[in-house]
DNA sequence: TTGTACGCGTTATCAC
DNA sequence: GTGATAACGCGTACAA
């Protein structure tokens, strides 16, 4: 008995030698997409193509036709649950539409994101997905060109949560949430607030300060510019902020307002650390609902983003035929979720 | 001044024509490997790709040359920290070596892991890494065929947390990481030990109930079965199993030890919700340490697992020249951290 | 319905 | 060094 040593994979020529018929023929039986073929030379084609191990080749596929079956996706750091779920969401997405979808990530790095949509042009790939927001009046010039070629050889583009370039947008409406968060921890009885951000000029973490004082300026209240403490956008970077809000002095604040679930969460493991009792001393806010929001105790006060369906929502967008009337923004909505981090005050 | 239109993207042929230069000598100068090409010729081919904004075509690339350079990665749920973790790292290394990764979830279903196996095939990835362990005894025949098939046309097969496969493995030392958390736990004076586990069979989570019984043994204590509580492996299943073991009675339990971080946090908050005191009137401990489990209050202890490192780990393995001696496995170091949730008794 | 032949964008093997 | 030309694996007019 001859073990078959198949160095290499069986193409579609091996199958339609086996079965005895032309390449065409094989061809339109197992990727046709009009089924006219005869079912006794299908049966055939494809019981060769069984015992053959056949896998059709994506890449000859993708040649021939002209067009890949993937879909690209770029975040900032895929270990960051706020990424992680929004990918979860485009994966699920995308399969359902047999789809591949291929992960590039960023590390927060606009010129490495530029470099990254460079390359990941020569996969042409069908659609192609940015996560995570920017800096307003970086050099998004380059990226936009960039973005702009691909659209114009067939591409689709995707952002998400940066609506100041022009593409189909997956808004997040942070000014409109962070206010009602705002408003409603105002509420409870909330006066004075402290707040922690990313990097001056980050969109989103711009965003959601600016509508937190929209809230609080609605109720005469307001934030004051040396109550702001800013770091990087991460877990460490609220850890750090929070010590750095420590150390400027928390005895006439009430809240700490992070502009993300993992800042707040690292924030209030620097205010366990330093002896400060959550939420008697110090009440905490966050903006995200991640899932371990309401695993940290005091279960955290935040703005639920459906972040899984903010994933699909993308891949919606990306599939549904363009307009022709320039570019669409689908706006998430967003909800005000509070928990024991943020009890009535009074 | 007219606008050009570029319906579609630029290709080499674009190019040579522009620049003058036959189609061989625009491809030597842009992707060739041994650069024998005049300078005069290769700087004229660069400007008229650079004028005409050419990307090379990776699929045409891949067929020409008869290899992609893609890694295929398939996890059980890319939002679980877990496996992001691992994403990142696999990710990490391979942008490092110029590797696009794709990505594809199974949501822990044997069946459609298989699946995604046989489609994956089609991607002609160079390596396919599959992380999550699955169930012993399961039929891994049909799976072991497929991945047989794979390497058999020269693709590297890496499996993470699954040494149950002839394939190169990363090892996680569950087993031994279990029983070390076990002796530490001893030590620390605890005598009466409940435990939260997966599904039985599943290998990651005998395994780790199996290392801690042994550290149990070793110290003259053990594990009634009827102390071990069984869900999914997932957060929502660590709640669910907190819950359940409240309702046997938790009153002779000391110790309460999660097979994994997201399940120890879930148990945590359903103790939590039953006003059960933590660590004072239980004491919790998980595995894998994810990033979350500092930021738990109380802190918890658990055993490190470096899941970046283990992505890393995982193309390092695929990207090394494969032994003649059949399959390698390299394990990784894990170590006890012990934090508040389980001070010191007595 | 089936087969022939060409094209997809690129690399690689030759001669020159 | 450079340029025709044949692959690569597949889809698809077109003709049969």
């Amino acid at each position: 008995m001859r073990v078959p040593m198949p160095r290499s994979a069986a193409t579609l020529h091996d199958v339609a030698r086996e079965a005895g018929v032309s390449l065409a023929t094989a061809s339109r039986a197992l990727n046709g997409s009009t089924r006219r073929v005869n079912d006794a030379y299908r049966a055939r084609v494809l019981a060769a193509a069984e015992k053959l191990d056949y896998r059709p080749n994506f890449s000859a596929q993708a040649v021939a036709r002209g067009a890949t079956s993937t879909v690209a996706l770029l975040v900032a750091d895929i270990a960051d649950p706020y990424f992680s779920s929004i990918a979860s969401g485009v994966v699920r997405s995308a399969e359902a539409a047999n789809l591949v979808v291929t992960m590039a990530v960023t590390d927060r790095d606009n010129d490495r994101e530029l470099a990254l949509v460079r390359v990941i042009r020569g996969q042409r790939p069908r659609v192609l997905i940015l996560a995570g927001s920017r800096f307003t009046g970086a050099d998004d010039h380059a990226l936009e060109a960039e973005l702009r070629g691909f659209t114009e050889s067939g591409g689709r583009v995707v952002l998400i949560s940066q609506h100041e370039l022009p593409f189909d947008t997956v808004a997040l409406a942070n000014r409109e949430g962070a206010r009602a968060l705002a408003e409603r921890l105002v509420e409870l009885g909330y006066r004075r607030f402290a707040a922690i951000a990313g990097a001056a000029a980050l969109r989103t973490s711009d965003d959601r300060v600016d509508g937190f004082c929209d809230g609080l300026r609605a109720a005469g209240l307001d934030l004051p510019d040396d109550r702001v403490v800013r770091a990087p956008f991460t877990r460490d970077g609220g850890y750090e902020a929070g010590r750095e809000l420590l150390a400027r002095g928390v005895d006439d604040i009430e809240l700490v307002f992070a502009v993300n679930d993992v800042m707040a969460i690292g924030a209030m493991s620097a205010f366990r650390d330093a002896g400060v009792r959550l939420p008697e001393d110090l009440a905490v806010a966050g903006y995200d609902d991640i899932s371990t929001a309401r695993d940290v105790t005091p279960p955290l006060t935040t703005v639920r983003v459906p972040l899984v369906e903010v994933g699909e929502c993308a891949m919606r967008l990306a599939l549904r035929e363009p307009d022709e009337g320039g570019d669409r923004t689908e706006t998430v909505a967003s909800e005000v979720v509070v928990r024991e981090s943020t009890p009535p005050r009074r």
